[in-house]
DNA sequence: TGCAAAGCGGAGGATGCCTCCGTATCGTAT
DNA sequence: ATACGATACGGAGGCATCCTCCGCTTTGCA
């Protein structure tokens, strides 16, 4: 089942074009670089381009963030799908969170960022959410079939948890994947 | 084993000292009600001081919170012993926890903050980290000793994952326990 | 080729961070 | 009670960032 593309306000116009793709470029390199919370104007003259075309194409900070999600969003999705078909259902959903927070430590803080961001109400982070979930439930659904994950557990209960891991920025890699594995035997059926 | 007594920069002079507690009672309040990234001149101003005498006294915004944090840290550790006494091992650390993610609930986003702060390198932060190590270790090397918690699982893993729930802001109540309830499963025992 | 629509970019107002220093207050020694 | 040194006060102002607004430029269609 194909999710639905991703909405991309990208302008049809040659200049604008052209500066809509140079500000993505520069926000994904200085946000990998500097953390989310670099200025938008280093942004700008990184991009070579004056702060009001930035802002009109982006009018606030969330939006910028959100053009550049779009495409490590897209990716993590169809991960899921590649899981599903190669590896036995827990593991399956194992491995996909395993990617999802091994993208999220490459990434500094993009993928804590996300997970609040799934939260909120924007249209663009609605069309998100539905294919993170699409992609996730199919995953967790076989899982639950397969009573290998307590049947209570929701999808965005093991996705904020798993985001809420490298929250607090800097996290060991090696501790990361530790609390990941607490959350994964969290998700099995009580033993008794 | 009373915890080491945390730093406290109150200063002797009238004056200063009256100013000092306004200035804690009102980031205290303005932290809970617009979060921690409220401007300092509000703080000042609903204090009553101007904004020099908050510098001077609290060198950073860090260094505000640590005076705020410093009452709510004390009543987190000593909550620990009071579960060390009532409860079995297992029901101790669960209930420490489900107290120190309430906490967490009723205080926006202070807490996340505070696990954030947790791995810091400040004096201040390395002797709450001390109390809170110490608490929190009699709980899980009990849970541990009595067989009802895996023995690879550290402190301060688990402090990490509660921290990250309530870390994004705005989680229900309801979620947040659910999310606390995996985390107690994932501590346990491999059930094999 | 001409022209309207769309886009550009930076000046500038608003706000927040933090420093500095002239003035006011406190506490003590007499 | 007084006087004086130490301490504290508070806001003006320098700097950075956010974001808006509007006069000028570019584009693409007819």
């Amino acid at each position: 089942m194909a999710p639905q593309p991703l909405p991309c306000a990208r302008p049809t116009r040659a200049d604008a074009a052209r500066n809509y793709d140079r500000l993505v470029t520069a926000a994904r390199e200085t946000f990998a670089e500097h953390g989310t919370d670099t200025s938008l104007e280093e942004i700008a003259r990184r991009a070579g381009v004056g702060i009001g075309t930035l802002y009109r194409r982006f009018p606030s900070r969330t939006a910028l963030l959100e053009a550049v999600y779009v495409d490590e969003i897209q990716s993590v999705c169809d991960r899921a799908y590649d899981f599903d078909r190669e590896l036995e259902p827990f593991d399956a959903l194992a491995a996909w969170f395993r990617s999802f927070l091994g993208y999220g430590l490459s990434k500094g803080s993009l993928a804590s960022e996300l997970t609040v961001a799934l939260g909120k109400e924007s249209p663009f982070f609605q069309i998100c959410k539905a294919n993170v979930q699409e992609a996730g439930h199919l995953l967790l659904d076989k899982a639950k079939a397969a009573g290998e994950v307590r049947p209570d557990v929701e999808l965005f209960d093991i996705m904020r948890l798993v985001g809420g891991i490298n929250m607090g920025r800097d996290i060991e890699p090696e501790q990361a994947h530790r609390l990941l594995d607490i959350v994964l035997c969290g998700l099995r059926p009580a033993a008794s």
